[in-house]
DNA sequence: AAGAGATTTATTTTT
DNA sequence: TAAATCTCTT
């Protein structure tokens, strides 16, 4: 037992060693980046399961990812040397559809969702919103429906039912949302389907309709620990209260600087008012950082500080100087990319260095193709974090949609995908689905029924619907090949249920063996059957809602570890969060992407995005361990046109000290937008007409070129310099490119770089 | 109802 | 620029 209590304890700062220990009642921890919050969290569970005698089945642990949940409790049942069963350690999400799920009864009697609910993803969303405006009356061409989801998830989050909002609707605009909100719940419930909102939201509607229920957890949770506190909301908060009111043992961790979500409804007062809300709160302060050098640190520290609505606070490190932040212009988004590969490739040959040291972030997803196809054509193994998820490829989607739809019948959502994608669908248009939806409707019976219903030896509870022609013949080949799937969907394993569908819906076969494309999007159908595999261990009625919860509920960096060995990340500055890496590359520091042109817009009225840019800025920076790159390009191609771009304001706040600009020219603060505030704050000039925005042509090198240098161009790519012509002050230049042979190019005209 | 061809839209971030 | 959506024809 001693052994083991130095064991947790040891190699703990003081602060440290506070936080694990104190163990009873509201603690606050306020933890800079870096400075050792998830050794806390897992130090502190660790102790209370082993020297505190608390039972791991008595500890919620709330985290914002599964990936975080699944390496604390490893690291949890590493400090304990045996198995953590029983505690309770996940996202939000996953501990609310786990609340549902544990009350089945309760909340199909009072929320009226049954046990075979679906978790709807934001395509699903999309779609129901769309079908909510039009049954409204309103047009999805004028309405954007994500921009009402966007309306409907904020309410949603802030815990305002439909009806609550339209009693406080104050403009016209605030009228459509509460008409749409309205039917966009009724939707999803017809369906029988939750969003992830609403994964929140209805465990408090459960406790509020059955308080028994919220004492029995209450009870259950002696301990409460949520980590990333700064960027829970309104619902999360509301959750957390109340599971924790009966014990108070609550123990929140965040960093008021790293609040990013604040577009999810993430409330930074949450955390700012922790000490209202629990008087008696102790606050400890994690401070020191060990993650990342001296430079780094004081880099973060100075970009932060120019944010105002934060507590004053100074970050510090007892690490080495480590090396200068480097600050790289770069002519364009290729150059870049280019750039990018080519340090990593240098560094790896002579920094004893290998790719999964290397992340490289940036603030939009739309940046990451550039990149990935420098890191394709560069044969370095990279892997991309964000984008588009395999869950969401389009025919990973369409097997899915089958598979959703036999677990629960009413997902009309699927239903519909189904109909447009497969060749079971074809011959059925809109206008016969619109019969068959009217048909359902009036039988009360989900639109499924109305195919079933058609089917051989089908006993339907009405005529079925009118239908004829090839509208006939499809939906009673659809009806047919459902009514059959059901049936053995209860017997089969996932992977035998997977080949009937594959088989009987046609899907397979309409994959072209021909056309490369198509194999691959075939390769990913098949590559979903062993995922399905993989589930066949479980009890088989368990085996399809687990699976399907699963694919809900998988974020991005979720799906991160596996076979990242030795690849380089690319990830999104968002997805980066709680993330560190040796050396780090922040690209496209730019006016407009960081911080993002919203921000820059909204400004003069609400200076709360800008702040949160810089605070995404302020995490990207903290990743890194020890070199840090920043680059930003002259110019960018946005929707395929030509764009020059202005430096980020916030470059202008990293101190001389800590920096160095790499290339020919050196990183020029003053014209970072930074210096372009100052003036107009004085009021000299205009904000952005009239910057001085540089043309490629004024501010590109006069660089003279030698033959045998090594270039890189952004359409023809890599390339050597066979022969130079002067031309007065310019210089023509015959180049042979690796991959588009010989051309003849002037200098200055030429978007050339040169490469190592 | 389906496919070809024209046109228009999109890029903020995600559980 | 690329993908999504619309329009027109059969």
């Amino acid at each position: 037992m001693a052994r083991q209590l130095t064991d947790l304890l040891s190699g703990l700062n003081d602060a440290q060693r506070e936080a694990v220990t104190a163990v009873d009642g509201p603690i606050l921890v306020v933890a800079g980046p870096g400075s050792g919050k998830t050794r806390v969290l897992t130090h502190r569970i660790a102790y209370l399961i082993e020297e505190r005698g608390v039972g791991p089945d008595e500890i919620l642990a709330v985290t914002f990812t599964n990936k975080a949940a699944r390496e604390m409790r490893d690291r949890i049942e590493r400090l304990l040397g045996r198995s953590a069963e029983g505690l309770v350690m996940g996202t939000f999400h996953s501990f609310g559809v786990r609340l549902l799920r544990q009350n089945p009864g309760l909340v199909a009697d009072r929320l009226g969702i049954l046990p075979n609910f679906l978790i709807y993803d934001d395509a699903d969303q999309v779609e129901v919103a769309k079908r909510a405006i039009v049954a409204v009356g309103l047009d999805p061409k004028q309405l954007a429906p994500r921009r009402m989801l966007s309306r409907i998830s904020a309410a949603k989050s802030l815990l305002v039912s439909p009806e609550e909002f339209a009693q406080q609707t104050e403009t016209y605009d605030d009228e459509v949302v509460a008409r749409v909100y309205r039917e966009y719940q009724r939707t999803l419930r017809k369906a029988n389907a939750v969003d992830f909102d609403d994964l929140l939201a209805l465990p408090i509607q459960l406790f509020d309709e059955a308080p028994a229920s919220l004492a029995r957890y209450q009870e259950r949770f002696r301990y409460i620990l949520v980590d990333e506190y700064q960027d829970t909301n309104r619902v999360q908060y509301v959750l957390v209260s109340a599971l924790a009111a009966r014990h108070r043992n609550l123990f929140v961790v965040g960093d008021p600087d790293q609040s990013i979500y604040g577009w999810r409804q993430a409330d930074i007062r949450n955390i700012l008012d922790f000490e209202k809300d629990y008087p008696d709160a102790k606050r400890i302060h994690l401070e020191l950082n060990y993650r990342s050098t001296r430079r780094i640190v004081d880099t973060a520290d100075r970009v932060i500080r120019e944010n105002t609505q934060r507590i004053d606070r100074r970050l510090r490190t007892e690490n080495d100087d480590g090396e200068m932040v480097a600050v790289r212009e770069l002519a364009d988004q290729n150059h870049e990319a280019q750039f990018i590969v080519g340090e990593i490739r240098r560094l790896v040959r002579t920094g004893n260095l290998s790719g999964d040291d290397f992340a490289i972030m940036y603030r939009t997803t739309a940046q990451s193709r550039v990149l990935e196809e420098a890191f394709r054509v560069s044969d370095i193994p990279y892997r991309i974090v964000g984008g588009v998820r395999f869950y969401d490829r389009k025919e990973v989607k369409d097997v899915l949609a089958v598979l959703r739809l036999l677990h629960n019948p009413a997902d009309d959502v699927s239903l519909g995908r189904i109909i447009d994608n497969f060749p079971l669908g074809r011959g059925f248009g809109p206008r016969a689905l619109d019969t068959v939806s009217a048909w359902a409707a009036q039988n009360g019976v989900p639109t499924l029924e109305g195919f079933l219903s058609l089917a051989p030896g089908a006993r339907p509870p009405a005529p079925p619907p009118q239908l004829s022609g090839s509208a006939k013949t499809a939906a009673q080949r659809l009806g047919t090949v459902f009514a059959r799937l059901q049936e053995e969907a209860g017997q089969l394993t996932l992977a035998s249920l997977f080949d009937a569908v594959v088989e009987r819906t046609g899907y397979k076969e309409s994959f072209d063996h021909d056309k490369e494309e198509e194999m691959q999007r075939y390769a990913n159908v098949m590559e979903l059957r062993a995922d399905l595999e993989k589930y066949d261990l479980l009890e088989p009625e368990d085996a399809l809602p687990t699976y399907l919860e699963q694919v809900a509920l998988v974020a991005d960096v979720d799906a991160m570890d596996d076979d990242g060995r030795g690849r380089v990340t690319l990830i999104t500055l968002h997805s980066a969060k709680g993330l560190e890496f040796p050396v780090v590359f922040i690209a496209g520091v730019e006016e407009g992407l960081l911080p993002i042109s919203r921000a820059i817009e909204a400004e003069f009225h609400d200076p709360l995005p800008m702040e949160e840019e810089r605070r995404l800025f302020y995490v990207g920076i903290t990743r890194a361990k020890k070199l840090l790159y920043i680059t930003y390009a002259g110019s960018r191609v946005t929707y395929g046109r030509f764009q020059s771009s202005v430096p980020s304001r916030f470059l202008a706040n990293i101190p001389d000290e800590c920096v160095r600009s790499l290339g020919r020219r050196p990183f020029d603060r003053d014209r970072s937008a930074g210096r372009l505030q100052d003036r107009v704050r004085v009021g000299l000039e205009p904000a952005r007409s009239t910057a001085p925005v540089p043309t490629p042509a004024a501010w590109r090198p006069t660089a003279s070129y030698q033959p045998a240098q090594r270039v890189f161009h952004p359409k023809f790519g890599e390339g050597v310099i066979t022969d130079v012509t002067n031309r007065g002050g310019d210089q023509e230049l015959a180049i042979t490119f690796a991959r588009h042979g010989a051309k003849r190019l002037i200098a200055s005209l030429a978007q050339l770089d040169l490469i190592s």
